[in-house]
Formats: C-alpha cells, sequence, structure tokens
DNA sequence: GTATTGTTCTAGTTGAAGTAGAACAAGTGG
DNA sequence: CCACTTGTTCTACTTCAACTAGAACAATAC
C-alpha cells in the first residue's frame, strides 16, 4: 500500500491523501475489508496532522469507500474495480485530446463540465 | 458567447472563467481572432473584480489561447478544433466509469494522474 | 490628443486548509 | 472488568491563496 502526499502540490493534502486511497483500491493494492492505518498512525509516517488524515477518511466515507468506527479504524468497504474498460477508455479520451491539441486544464474542465451534467451516479457496492 | 460563473462553486472564480472561455472556444461559440470583452467591462457584467478578470485571461494566455494587448483588448487565437472524436471518447469513459461504479471523484483523480504521468503536450495552434 | 485597455503596484479582507491539543465515546483485546 | 486503541468533537490559532479595491502607468486605437 502506498500513499503517498506531496505538501508542494496546488491540490489539497486531504484531497492527495483521499486520491491515493481510491487510486489504491482501484488497483487492487488495497483490498476490499483491508484495514488502513490509523489515523494518528498515518499521520505520523506521512507527517500530516491527524485532522488532516481523518479529513480524508471521512471524504471517503462519504464517497461510501470506506467504513470507518472507533476502536476499529478505516476498513474498504468498497471492491476492487475491472479497470480494464476504464483504462482503455481514458487512453483513448488522452489520445483524442492529445491529437486536437487540448490542453490539460481544459480537458480536466471538460470531464468536470460532462460529470456534472450527468446525473452522479453513487459510488461504491450495491 | 455565454460567459457564466458560480460564486458558490469551490472552484475558483478565475478558473471557472477560464473553463468558460476554453469551451467556449472549443465549441466554436467563441471564435478565432474573436475579442472578448473588456476586463473592466466584463467584470462589471459578472460582478467580479477586475484583476479576477484578469487573472482568467492571463492563465489562458499562458495556455496559448488569447492574446493580450493594452489598448486592444483579449483576441483568441487558438482556433476551434473538431471535437467529435474527443466527445465521442469522453462519452465512452464516463459510461465505463459509470459501469464500474466509479465516482465522479475517483475519475477526475484517474484523469489527472493519466495526464500528470504523460507527457503535457502544449496546447494551441502549432 | 483622447479614450480604451492591459500592466503593475500597494493594501486590505475573507475563508479554506492545516496545525495543535484536549476531552470524549465506542470498540478491541487481554 | 480494565487498559488500550481509535474515531469524534471541540476550541483555538496560523497560514496562504483568492478576492476585492484603488491608483498610477504604458501601449494601442481612433
Amino acid at each position: 500500500m502506498f500513499l503517498t502526499v506531496d505538501p508542494q502540490s496546488p491540490i489539497t493534502l486531504y484531497e492527495q491523501l483521499a486520491a491515493s486511497v481510491r487510486a489504491g483500491i482501484l488497483d487492487g493494492s488495497i483490498a476490499h475489508g483491508e484495514r488502513l492505518p490509523s489515523a494518528r498512525e498515518l499521520a505520523g509516517s506521512l507527517d500530516l496532522n491527524v485532522h488532516t488524515v481523518l479529513r480524508a477518511y471521512q471524504a471517503l466515507r462519504e464517497e461510501g469507500l470506506l467504513d470507518l468506527r472507533r476502536g476499529r479504524g478505516a476498513v474498504i468497504t468498497a471492491p476492487s474495480r475491472d479497470l480494464a474498460e476504464v483504462t482503455a477508455a481514458l487512453d483513448a479520451l488522452i489520445g483524442a485530446a492529445s491529437a486536437a491539441r487540448i490542453g490539460p486544464d481544459t480537458l480536466i474542465s471538460l470531464v468536470r463540465a460532462r460529470l456534472s451534467s450527468t446525473q452522479t451516479t453513487q459510488e461504491g457496492p450495491r
């Protein structure tokens, strides 16, 4: 399990951490049912404040990816997914954007616009 | 030309405005060579500060989408693109993500990760 | 020349993010 | 039962980017 964070990034620390966990869940490096390090522990090893870690954990819980309970810690509730199709679609998108000379910011804007115009499907297992 | 901004959005105002212009360029509602409203004018109609508008303009210039000059204003330097393939790829991605029950935040994270791992192609005309 | 418009500067406010420490409650494990 | 762990909640403070505000300035248009 490789959870990392870059203090220099413009993206907030808790968001980076959450993204790191999401990625781990997706690619299977963090398995369903697995327990994440305790907030205090992870805060220590990443040199973050406990509250920052907890904020990431709570964001993940709101997405239905994590189960948080006192005394027990943070347990993954979402299964790994088959990413083959998503990865393929993603590659196709990056390729098409590159061909059309569309920059990173523009592409992110496009994705966001499409996402917000669509009904947001709740994440996690049924 | 529909440039809008939502003060309630978590996304910064200047970034929203920049995204709005990028979208307009892409779909052709803002043509190559067209002149955007002056910063003061746009600030007035969007109820923003002049500096906020200028910040958006300057971001777009750094992306090679805009040409800024005193007295003349902001002129689009980037041509409209053929978005057919990009849109198709984007739809495919959204579909695949939805099928895999991947949420908006996770998808954005994925796209970002893919973008930063790839060489960022400079935007705009050659 | 005059008006327009981006550029640059100083200065202040606001709010989210992050840090810090403490007390508390629910669960674990002996 | 008891000690320990761990998330929850609370207050308080710092920091920094975003935003606002106003002014002076420089290049361009007409």
